[in-house]
DNA sequence: CATGAATGAGTATTCATTCAT
DNA sequence: AATGAATGAATACTCATTCAT
């Protein structure tokens, strides 16, 4: 009060990192809450015990059960995007689609989308509207930045003119199959030794689909084709 | 003495076709709780309540409430078994495979299998040896069965020889992008318009990458009789 | 309805005996579950059951719980009596003492008494009335008798006169301690070895109170005295 | 941050007083809705009501009915302890052992030990360590302290030596029979007006038993003065 | 007369949210 | 601004008792 403005300014910006801090700590609790033990067995109570923080505290950050887990899942898609290789130029059709395939997987099982997934998933009847900003933002997005790849794939030369939109999303669905759908059913889905070899197939096929033939595989590796 | 029989007979008859039909009530009132709000949203009271009965009725039925979905899930998985077509002798595998997917999406989205997916999905956490039976008797079975077909056609000349494990897997993970993926994000999913014509964009990818060609697509049906 | 009075007579008395032996049944059925785990835990379903009865005919038999389980007490308290040596002018005090109090803790704990008390007491304030009859019909018709039979040893000269109402109490007062104290405290209480030397000193003590001494106790024991 | 401080250290003492009031209402309401009802009987919610708090703050306090009736048994038991009189060396042991049946009287029938006896016994089917630990930490261990004053009146001459140990175990037994039985058998018992007389008779029972006669019942102070 | 299915009132316990300090 | 104690509504499950057949 009587201190100067530098002072409540100091002052202020502390209480301003300090708060970030705690709503920091109350999102990373409750992300870990909400993932492992689903939406109605998370306990408000007990995210607030894990981010070292009242409840009170915790409903002055996050107004409700709901607002909170909006914002996780909010700040989990932020997160993401669709995670592509730099520079595509250099790389084949099979290495662009073979990094894709494999950071897909990565974000998936790694960064514990397929568990928010489920999560979301299960609250389709409570939050509607979030499971749909979920497969808007998160599936349909991906799609139309791998559509987009698939278009220049075609206009570079190595695939054919198709109907990118269906390619893709027939990839995706294959891709899902090795990394989504055994992990929506299991608590834990450890990336399995053989997912590189499985996206390797999907990924192939998907060429064998699409490709032109010659430069779908890399060429030094003609050998193993047949 | 007989009369006592017969009526005694009667009796539990008739008993045994009131509890009868109670049951069903209850599976019905249960199934459309659970399916419609989730495990933890659907209450026993409410089940109750819609079956016409007491709770205490619904517990001479179903111990509890885990074992009352475990019902559920039991009843809707014994009426799927995987969807045949009756005699594929006749069919040339596109035929074949159509109707399969077609089968397919249609138990998935009408049958509510979808519905029960997310609910089965969505307790993963407290009940996991659940979603692991309905992932295997569901999921993989149907890919066993799926196999079995490839087989066959492999050895009847419409497929190449080639991993049919993996093949079907592929076209299944392409057919539930379609029929399975949208409808965990929504509550309501009928069957869309063009549904029809993305199960055949599947197929026709599937018999691209494996089919042997000519009669994959176009067959002469009186060629392949046998 | 055709048949004449004697085969109604017949069918009657075998109705009768067929109840009869069906109430029997739920008596038991009923005393064990009571016995067993107390008033509250004890189920009628349970009890039917048991009695491989229905649960209508329990209550054709017994209009309500509280009144089975007062069948249950008054059963026992008629079959119980105090239970006496046929003629005692043949025996010394301390024979006929310590004869009473050896039939004394074989019906508390053998006949199951004590685990009868411990449910009357537990019932004492939902059936007071209950628990009141059985405080008088046991505990002071036990003491009346016993008072008969220390004035009849105070005629017979063994015993010095004196209150021999108040001396009764302490003897039993001194046998419960024994007998059934810590059965009230345990589900399972079955006699200890050291039962009997516990009673010979309680009875010894009550007799060296009030005993004129040279035939309070054997004489042939003389030596064991002091 | 000091005027924080000790507003924190109000506030948490504040708070610590009110919950600490909350507990002690707590814990009289649940000792009269056990004592009076019964354990099953006593509703958590009448409990609570009674105690003027919310079911939910009842639960923050005691975790479980059972955690809470073990609160009342254990919190009635630690105020016990075996009340003994300051310096016995000044009294007579008719002096000592009449102030400690008195004493006992008045903890069993105003402290209300033989209702809390009551129901403890009625949850010996339910909860028998429960049961057990009470036999034990009271019964016993008053036994316990009872035959070290006997044995200290051994030593000072005022009892024969004896086996003390059955001894106080027979004096207990009979004050129990006027103090305890008939309260367990009624939900109500106030000291009757003859209880005076009727401890006296099981103390002077209990001296002409084991004490040295000339000073057991009437003693000269003086010649006892250690 | 016997049956056993059905009842509904009752109970312990949990949890998102609020409020006095 | 932060606390944490308090709330009250909700929920799965039980059991003595009744009633249609």
């Amino acid at each position: 009060m009587q201190s100067g403005d530098e002072v409540n300014l100091g002052l202020s910006t502390y209480r301003r990192s300090v708060s970030e801090a705690k709503r920091k700590a109350i999102l990373k609790a409750a992300r870990d809450n909400f993932l492992g033990n689903g939406y109605s067995r998370a306990a408000m109570a007990d995210i607030a015990r894990d981010a070292d923080v009242s409840t009170a505290t915790l409903y002055k950050h996050f107004s409700s059960k709901e607002s909170l887990f909006a914002a996780i899942v909010e700040t989990t898609y932020s997160r993401i995007g669709v995670v592509l290789s730099s520079d595509m130029d250099d790389l084949t059709a099979r290495e662009i689609f073979l990094a894709l395939a494999d950071a897909y997987s990565t974000q998936q099982i790694e960064g514990r989308i397929n568990n928010l997934f489920r999560v979301v998933i299960a609250e389709v009847p409570t939050a509607p509207q979030l499971a749909k900003s979920v497969y808007e933002d998160g599936t349909l997005r991906s799609y139309a930045y791998l559509q987009k790849v698939a278009d220049a794939l075609v206009a570079r030369g190595d695939f054919k003119p198709h109907n990118t939109a269906d390619g893709v999303r027939h990839l995706g669905g294959m891709l899902k199959e090795f990394i989504v759908w055994p992990a929506l059913f299991s608590q834990e889905f450890p990336k399995p030794d053989d997912m590189k070899k499985n996206l390797e197939a999907c990924v192939d096929t998907y060429l064998k689909m699409y490709g032109t033939g010659m430069n779908a595989k890399r060429p030094e590796r003609d050998t193993i084709g047949n």
